[in-house]
DNA sequence: CAGGCCGTTGACAACGTTGTCTAACCGTTA
DNA sequence: TAACGGTTAGACAACGTTGTCAACGGCCTG
């Protein structure tokens, strides 16, 4: 029976071949093949020709999940990348700077979109766990890290992006989101203007916190009464931010420049200036850099963020962590960088 | 000595629970922990509970790896993804939907970026081979698709994307490369332009050859002398549309219309029109829709593919061909739509 | 009360690889 | 010639899991 289904599958779906076929077919030993494809020192010329030959023959794939178990270490020579959502732009920015520092060393990037869900984030985790991933880089949504990252998992490199992490000590890599707010506002201020709004993200995330904080903190260190200053959060779409851009413009003393805090509210914002002709009258800077802003009428001025240097920053972190790296943990900021291009510097309207 | 470096890997490193430490903990076998953790039928209610509070207590996590070695089919619960970049907003954007259509089924992603180099289309499907994927989606770029496919592996499901590919039957689901081209013609013909010009990426990308043809089809049906259309090719990036652009604008007898058929060509375009004081003056339709294409001035006409249902079909096909649909491989089309903003229906400006 | 059946359970081998260890072989040297 | 060292080679166990199968106990049936 056995023997018959065997022979069967052989028969059907001729089999993957194994070292095993190639040594036989090679006319070696198994841990010979095993040399040869991992370029281990230590075989014959003769041999080596042979066992190549044979490689070739069968089109031989080393499996490299049998090999991971057996090795020490077990190394899968794979890591878990968890991002917002990977159709996101600046996380596909950031993706690929990351896989350009990785492929290097052949490591395979498995990638999963967490769309700011705490049990998504869970979940995948554990998804990767299960896989078990080298390493693993997130962009932490949950309250808390602690219980995400099992005890025996301690040993495991991870590395957080874009936010700080809560109740787990490791590398994260982040933007300066308080100090480009602070930049923000200063620009705005220092081209007059004195009636300001905030328009931000949900504020479960830790970077629209940061964010506004950095706006307001500058703005009361110009004198400017914080209370007075309209901050519309919890916009995680275009058409929030388009719809609270409408009403501020409406309301008895609309301000004369916008700071908004992430690139979809940006865009929300900007329709809504263009639709009330006021593209050219309200001040606008953006926090997070986008294809075309240069283009638009005016251009938009932004605080741009460099995904591509977090990236490889958090490539560089979690190699060296894999490399044995037992340094104390810490985080990296990439400053962020003010992009003037004419929608920051128009002056107060009135 | 192998016992006293056990002994210090042990207390040390405190090596990860296999499912021997939960089935000793929870004094029952090692398949019954296998069941339970599997959800297999067959275990007392009492056993499941006990087993269950060994894994929680132990914080163990299935190895899949060892598993998908025995388990039969040898399924690993991934598959590889190979796009242009994980960068590109279009890519993203289909990832994202593979990603939605497979995670329900617990499938994780590999995920890689060509950047349209036929030897990284070989190495990484390599490597993804080694990696004994369940599935391969990916976009061609290589002349030819036959040797990078071991004949071995001819049972492993291959979809690919956004192109087709050379010398290997497989699924592929595409845009209507040709058609949206002759659309571009057709619309643009219909606003009264005699004087067209092509904008074309790199010609060993069968998308762009496919785009050209069928614009110039178009025309050539509609009785324009094809050969006095200026076709510019192999404009891979914006720069280079750019300055194609501005020549072209600076020619004895410059276009009334543009067709560009790809993002980054539009950029280009349209950086140069704007530059040059003719965005309200010549024509363009781009090929590819894009963001903020809606804010620009004038909206930009384009035909827009739907990279969010490329790959939901890709990701429904690989899944039929992993439940062992046998059909015979054929290409799925996803229509493109004209989307109408502005610059399209400029008239001739002379 | 014997026999049979069913629901549970776990011992065992096997998946394809790599680490360990011993064997065989070669050429040197005493 | 015998002993030795260095190189090459392969037999074997083990990695953590799942498929197979036999054994156990309880219950029903005749």
């Amino acid at each position: 029976m056995t023997t018959l289904s065997n022979r069967y599958q052989a028969e059907a779906a001729k089999q993957r071949p194994t070292m095993r076929d190639v040594a036989a077919l090679a006319g070696v030993g198994i841990k010979t093949v095993s040399r040869v494809v991992n370029e281990e020192p230590g075989v014959s010329e003769a041999k080596t020709v042979r066992v190549l030959r044979a490689v070739e023959q069968l089109n031989y794939q080393l499996d490299m999940a049998a090999g991971s178990l057996r090795r020490t270490g077990r190394r899968t020579l794979s890591i878990g990348l968890l991002l917002p959502s990977v159709a996101n732009p600046f996380s596909g920015e950031i993706h690929r700077a990351i896989e350009d520092a990785l492929a290097a060393r052949g490591l395979a990037m498995f990638a999963a979109s967490l769309d700011d869900d705490p049990e998504r984030e869970k979940a995948l985790v554990a998804a990767f766990l299960r896989r078990r991933v080298d390493g693993l880089i997130l962009t932490p949504i949950a309250k808390s890290q602690a219980h995400v990252i099992p005890e025996h998992s301690q040993d495991l490199p991870v590395v957080f992006i874009d936010r700080e992490p809560n109740g787990i000590d490791a590398d994260a890599v982040v933007s300066d989101n308080a100090t480009g707010g602070a930049r923000a506002a200063a620009h705005l201020l220092s081209h007059g203007h004195t009636r300001l709004a905030y328009l931000g993200d949900r504020t479960d995330i830790q970077t629209a916190r940061e964010r506004r904080r950095g706006f307001l903190e500058e703005l009361a260190r110009s004198g400017i009464a914080v209370s007075d200053v309209p901050a519309i959060e919890n916009l995680h779409d275009e058409e929030a931010a388009h719809r609270a851009t409408h009403e501020l413009l409406a309301s008895r003393n609309p301000p004369t420049a916008i700071f908004s805090s992430q690139n979809l509210v940006t865009f929300g914002a900007m329709r809504a200036l263009k639709e009330a002709g006021a593209s050219h009258k309200v001040a606008l800077v953006g926090f997070d850099d986008f294809a075309l802003a240069d283009m638009m009428e005016p251009g938009i001025t932004v605080i741009a963020q460099h995904p591509e240097r977090i990236g490889k920053l958090a490539a560089e972190r979690i190699l060296a962590r894999i490399d044995g790296d037992q340094s104390q943990p810490s985080t990296w900021v990439v400053p962020s960088e003010l992009i003037v291009r004419g929608s920051g510097e128009l002056p107060p309207s009135d």
